[in-house]
DNA sequence: ATGACCGGTCGTACCGGA
């Protein structure tokens, strides 16, 4: 069973290099984050075309985050346990049962600077992410929280950590609360990395970024010990970063040793699985 | 290629991203 989180930085502009990249890499679910449309506006078709069922929650212009599953979609939940707003709730977090497997699909918010209302917001946030991880770990089966979380967990995990000092993504606070997760019960699965030996998943577009290495790791897979011990693989797939027209983020993919159950793709099926859960996106 | 951002928006500059 193979599983990948990927930030795809609008799910529209980045519609062509999606479909794509199913075909290639064949995952049977991705977490998707910062689809930027709002959940009635996700290319459903498109990528039911594909196979894919979809779960979805948007707000529109910014953050979205999405799950799309070959193997069956259920038990979608579409909040955080005590979810904290900026003001509002934003669409940050949803979650859904693949196979057995529990996923989260999450897009911590940036937090712009230390000292920020929306720093403060970022840390409420992931504590609030703890709470539910730790409600969702009463079940035993293999769970993971996979997304753009928006903090570097070590120093080793940006290209230079001088360049960092007085940032978000590496204060204390932030790598606490990935320390809150952790005492939660989940380890990080750090994926390989398929060059210059630094599993980056993220190059800002500017100044050749990607082509100098001068990323960060903060596309993480935190997962429980029942999906922890079912890992066989995980990788940076740094060649969907490559080329015209990618997203800022690469894909991080996690191979499972867990059965896929049979089933009819969803372009094969006359209407999705549970289509009550798979619509009822939250807007605003 | 030794230089280098992108997406979205009642927008055609600016915000947000990290």
């Amino acid at each position: 069973m193979r599983i990948a989180t990927w930030n795809v930085n609008s799910v529209t502009a980045r519609l062509p290099r999606l479909l794509d990249w199913l075909g290639e890499t064949q995952p049977e679910a991705v977490c998707l984050q910062e689809t930027k449309v709002a959940g009635d506006s996700f290319p459903y078709d498109a990528v039911r075309d594909m196979g894919y069922d979809v779960a979805a929650r948007g707000d529109g212009r910014w953050n979205g985050v999405a799950i799309l599953s070959r193997a069956g979609l259920e038990e979608v939940t579409q909040a955080l346990v005590g979810e904290p707003g900026f003001p509002a709730s934003e669409a940050r977090a949803i979650a859904a049962t693949v196979a057995g497997v529990r996923l989260w699909s999450v897009y911590v918010p940036n937090g712009r600077e230390p000292g920020h209302d929306h720093y403060a917001y970022k840390l409420a946030w992931l504590a609030a992410l703890r709470r539910t991880v730790e409600a969702e770990l009463a079940v035993d089966r293999p769970f993971a929280a996979l997304g753009d979380y928006n903090v570097a967990p070590t120093d080793a995990d940006v290209w230079d950590p001088a360049a960092f000092i007085g940032s978000t993504h590496v204060t204390e606070p932030e790598r606490a609360a990935l320390g809150g997760l952790r005492e939660a019960g989940l380890t990080d699965i750090v994926p390989r990395a398929l060059k210059h030996g630094t599993p980056f998943t993220y190059w800002d577009y500017r100044a050749g970024s990607f082509h100098k290495n001068l990323g960060m790791r903060i596309d993480l897979v935190l997962a429980n010990g029942r999906f922890t011990a079912a890992v066989s693989d995980a990788y940076v797939d740094r060649e969907a970063r490559k080329g015209k027209g990618p997203s800022d983020h690469a894909p991080v993919v996690v191979d499972l040793d867990l059965p896929v159950p049979a089933g009819v793709p969803a372009s094969e099926r006359q209407v999705p699985v549970t289509p009550a859960l798979l619509h009822n996106a939250v807007d605003g």
